[in-house]
DNA sequence: CAACATACAAACAAGTCTGTCTGTTTTTTT
DNA sequence: AAAAAAACAGACAGACTTGTTTGTATGTTG
């Protein structure tokens, strides 16, 4: 069986994802991951402590499965085609959840600029990935602009079909 | 002064906003609406009742504005661009607070169905205005996911950047 | 003036929340 | 095997949550 600090983890992006933030407490936490309340406050110094720790795995563990899964495509054409076509592939796998990173932006308060700043910089890093892509900067900013919408609009509808169009589009544009 | 339930309503639009659906207790909400607990369960039967009611009350205050905003342009081009303008109004007025809907969409859970609804049915308003100013229908689908795509990074990033951007976008394809 | 509707205050129930603390047990390292 | 580190259970504080209830006061209408 894995750490404590693992299974916390673990547990904590299977509750944020289904749950949302604010609505999933530490007890609820530990409870499942069979650990006890002084252990967590031994790994973690608050709640919203976790929820970096937990965005920063997310933020790499969703990073390298869209590089992995981009990295098959042949020319710039495709990856960013595939780009979308990941968006299809976490959402059936993730039921429709949406963004952690924006749905966590969706609760929190001014107060928390923590994490905000890493959530800005979650997506900062994806515009550069668009950029490494397209030599166009505006058409850059455009394919993400869209990309983003089509996650947003996939949670929202729990369909697809945003995401397609935006692949209609997107091979039109390139 | 105006009666208790424009009171609540109107304090929980304030609050909605500024700290979020789960955040906003109705402790807070009736205090600073100085009214009664017993008045408010008079007026709405549960609080996701009260959310349902802020979000129809949203949805027409929002449309029209939308609206009075646009109807100033003399082309349809103008009129759709005016919309991303109507954005950056809003993002000055509200303090890139973002979409109301779309906060909600990210603290509901799966058995809050009724408030889902009100928030497709929302979005789906808005797509139809779209449909209206543009016949192309992959035209009219391209131009609201990057006014939702517009919404939600100016809101991440706290800044009108996107938007502009979009409105170049915009310019360039229709 | 009487009757009714509405709003009030404030206590209460039953549960949630984050975070702290004490003391015990298990595991790892020397 | 002894010492140190880590994890355990679980009580506790103190404040919060939604929603109910009781009884009182105010205001409007017949």
């Amino acid at each position: 069986m894995s750490s404590p600090r693992e299974r916390i983890l673990e547990q904590a992006a299977i509750l944020f994802h289904h749950q949302g933030y604010n609505s999933t407490g530490i007890n609820q936490i530990i409870s499942e991951a069979n650990v006890a309340k002084a252990s967590f406050y031994q790994h973690f110094k608050s709640k919203d402590d976790l929820c970096i720790e937990f965005l920063n795995k997310r933020h790499e563990y969703w990073f390298s499965k869209l590089i992995e899964f981009t990295s098959k495509s042949k020319n710039r054409k495709e990856k960013i085609l595939s780009a979308f076509d990941f968006i299809i592939q976490m959402n059936e796998r993730e039921n429709f959840r949406g963004c952690s990173f924006l749905n966590i932006l969706s609760e929190i308060s001014k107060e928390q600029q923590n994490i905000l700043r890493v959530i800005q910089s979650h997506k900062n890093d994806l515009r550069i990935f668009f950029n490494q892509l397209v030599k166009d900067e505006l058409l850059a900013t455009h394919i993400y602009i869209l990309f983003e919408g089509s996650i947003i609009e996939s949670q929202l509808f729990e369909s697809n079909e945003i995401v397609n169009k935006s692949i209609a589009i997107v091979e039109s544009i390139t």
